[in-house]
This record gives C-alpha cells, sequence and structure tokens, in this order.
DNA sequence: CCTCAAATCTTGTCAATGACAAGATAAATT
DNA sequence: AATTTATCTTGTCATTGACAAGATTTGAGG
C-alpha cells in the first residue's frame, strides 16, 4: 500500500548517525547511568530493537560515541595549541586549556572516556583515537624538555597529563569549588596549567 | 512451626552491615555497573526486597558505602603521613602515597566516591567525610609553604590534589602503562609526586 | 523490467532489575 | 501477656537489554 506523503517512511535512513547523536545528548542529559539504548531509539523515532541493526549492544554505541569523543579531544587539543604560537611552553599550556575546554563542554562524555567500564568495551577504534590524543600530548611536553632524558621525558609526560586530567576531573566532580564563576575557575585552571609547566621545565633543566 | 536448628533465622540481624560488605565486594568485582541491589541481598542471603528497610534505594547504598569510603581515604592519608616524619614536604608526598595506596586497593570504590553520579546521591554524611579528607589535605600542602599568601596557597592545594588525583586515576583506568608492574608504577607514582611538591615549594617561595 | 537476496525496521517475548504493596514473623515495649 | 514496632517475606509492576521471527524496502544480477 502506497504510504501518504508525509509519513515516516520505514526505513531511517541515517540511524546510525541518528543514535549516536541522540545518546551523545541523552547522556549529557541524564548522565551515564540514565543513558539507555530504548531511549536513544526513541529519540531517533524507532522501535526499541532498530538499533541492534547498527550496534551490536549497548557498550558498542557507547564504544562509537566514546571514540567520537577522543577524535574531538584531540581536534580541540590541537586547534587550542595552534592558537598559541611556537613558543613550545606556551602551546603545552594551550593544549591543557583545549583539553579542559573540551571536558567542561562535555563532561558526561569525558567521564565515560576516561571511565574504568570504558576498558571493558574497548575497540581498536577506540583504542587508536585514544592513542593519537596521548602522542599529541607527548610530543607537546617533550617539545618543551628537548635536552632532557628519555627517562625524564616519560614522566613529565605522565606528570603533566595528570596534573591536567586531575585538574579538570575534580572540577567537574564538583569537587574543587563548583559555587566559582567559569571565569574564575578559569583563572584556577590556568594557574594548575602554570604550575605544572614550570614543574616540567625545572625537571628538564640541564642534568 | 519450630524451625530446624540449622535453619537461618527469620531476623538477620546485622543485615545493614551484610549489605554494605557485600555492596563493596560486589562493585570490586563486577564494576559500577554489575552493581545491583538484588545481588546485594543475594549474597547476604536475604529476599530482594529485605535492603529496602535499611537502605530507602540503591543510591543510599551507594551513598553509605562511598561515605565509607571517605573514611577510609582519610585514615589512609593520615596513616601514611605520620610514618612519614615531621618534614612538612615529607609528609605531604607520604599523603600522596596513602591516597594513590587507597585507590589502588579500591578502584571501583574510588571511582564511585568521584563519580559524577555522587553528586546526585550526596548525603550530609558523604559531604561531611569528603570534606574532612579533603581538609587534610589542605593543612599538608598549607604547611610545606607556610609564608605563601593565601591565593598562592590555594592554587597549590588545588594543584597538587589535581596532581596526585590526575595520576592514580589515570593508572587506575589503563591509561598509564598498565604493563608495567606495580612496582614499576609505584616508582612513577612517586616521580609525579615529587615533581608536584617540587613545584609546590617553587611556587610558595619567597614572593 | 523482474526476481530474489540482503539490509533495515517492526512486533513479540524473555529474564533481570528497582521500587512498591501487603502480609508474616520476630523483637521490643509496656 | 498484649500490643506495638522492626524486620523480612512473597507478589507485583514498569523498564531495560537482548533475542527471535516476521514485514518492508533496497538494490544487484539476470
Amino acid at each position: 500500500m502506497a504510504r501518504a506523503k508525509t509519513a515516516k517512511p520505514y526505513h531511517h535512513g541515517e540511524l546510525r548517525e541518528a543514535l549516536v547523536s541522540a545518546g551523545r545528548k541523552l547522556m549529557e542529559e541524564r548522565g551515564l547511568r540514565g543513558f539507555t539504548l530504548r531511549e536513544c531509539a526513541r529519540r531517533a523515532a524507532v522501535s526499541h530493537a532498530a538499533p541492534a541493526h547498527h550496534f551490536a549492544s549497548i557498550d558498542d554505541l557507547l564504544a562509537e560515541i566514546a571514540t567520537r569523543g577522543y577524535h574531538e579531544l584531540t581536534a580541540a587539543m590541537s586547534a587550542e595549541a595552534r592558537r598559541s604560537g611556537n613558543d613550545a611552553a606556551a602551546r603545552l599550556v594551550g593544549q591543557g586549556v583545549g583539553y579542559m575546554a573540551f571536558a567542561a563542554a562535555n563532561p558526561v562524555l569525558f567521564q565515560l572516556m576516561f571511565s574504568r567500564e570504558a576498558n571493558r568495551f574497548e575497540t581498536p577504534e577506540l583504542a587508536e583515537a585514544a592513542k593519537s590524543a596521548y602522542h599529541l600530548h607527548r610530543e607537546a611536553v617533550e617539545a618543551v624538555i628537548p635536552q632532557a632524558s628519555g627517562e625524564v621525558k616519560e614522566r613529565m609526560v605522565d606528570f603533566a597529563w595528570a596534573s591536567v586530567h586531575g585538574f579538570i576531573t575534580l572540577v567537574l566532580e564538583g569537587q574543587l569549588g563548583e559555587k566559582d564563576s567559569s571565569r574564575a575557575l578559569k583563572a584556577r585552571g590556568l594557574a594548575a596549567l602554570s604550575a605544572m609547566v614550570e614543574a616540567v621545565v625545572r625537571a628538564g633543566g640541564e642534568p
């Protein structure tokens, strides 16, 4: 039977994209515990079983969303570093700003990306995406202390990442003065980044 | 009807404790997503509805578990600081070691305590317990830079906590060389702590 | 153009879960 | 001893993720 011209077609057409998009909005609205496959389906206006044809399980959808998150994180870090000129230290601070800005704009997605559960549904694509963000960071740190030994470099890569990640994580969890205006919070973030860079430079100084 | 002498009594007697204990083991075994109220009840050998008489909801049980986690975290930090003698810098490192050791020993509980979801079921007791851990840390940092201005102190409290928290968080998520032996990982953790303390001392130096 | 296989989406079902209701049993209080 | 309160039980409900089977659409080969 011919369908009315305004009726929705039997085939969605871009259901995979619609599910990813709906899923991202849903998780930011209701948190990870409020994320359900059926609500994603509802928001994409398809039946509860439709997602199965695009994602084998709820973890598969989460893995896809997390993978895209890493791509965006990498892009945000890269863009902010570019805006920061050629000085290695300034670029490292810039990457940190990009990192924090992405996390602040996508708090639940960020939590998903770095959650323990994420290790359970880790796909090759997810691992690859995460690795590229890591390498970007690693290079930025090493550029600040090119003369340092390999071991010192490695430890400063750890330390720098830990400082940035720890700070924004605590902020997002509301542990660090949630009452602060975003402006004041930004200043505190920059202070943490400055302390981090200074420590890296100092540790990497002539052996 | 009289019950057989070995049959379990109708009243558990210490169900609240049993549920907390079972819940902690369960979450470490299966992660936060594998945590269910009914499995806690099963492990405590009671019916699925029994927990309701001790915890109004699953979030109530999680809040209680998280609260105890903060108490243990505070105790671990305090104990390790005591073991570290009287030098303020050494004590700060010690507290960080205690912090990391607690997190490593209770990774899922630690994740729960600092998860975004935790803010949703925050009870007064939980807030209080978290605050006492925070104050312990704050005092340890301020003791290292007693001559610094209030603002510098505050920012170094942020920074120090972020470094410690970020490092152990990344380790637990498997982002930082999961393959490392725990011995090597410990060395890297100490390196991060040293860099942190040095940065604090430096930032707090005579203005 | 036609046929048929593959992809996509639907309804129907299942066990598991959190929450609630109502009743049974034990303990505590008076 | 009687009665109230606390504790635990069985029973039920809507929601969820996953699976099965059937309907619709697409599109590739003849």
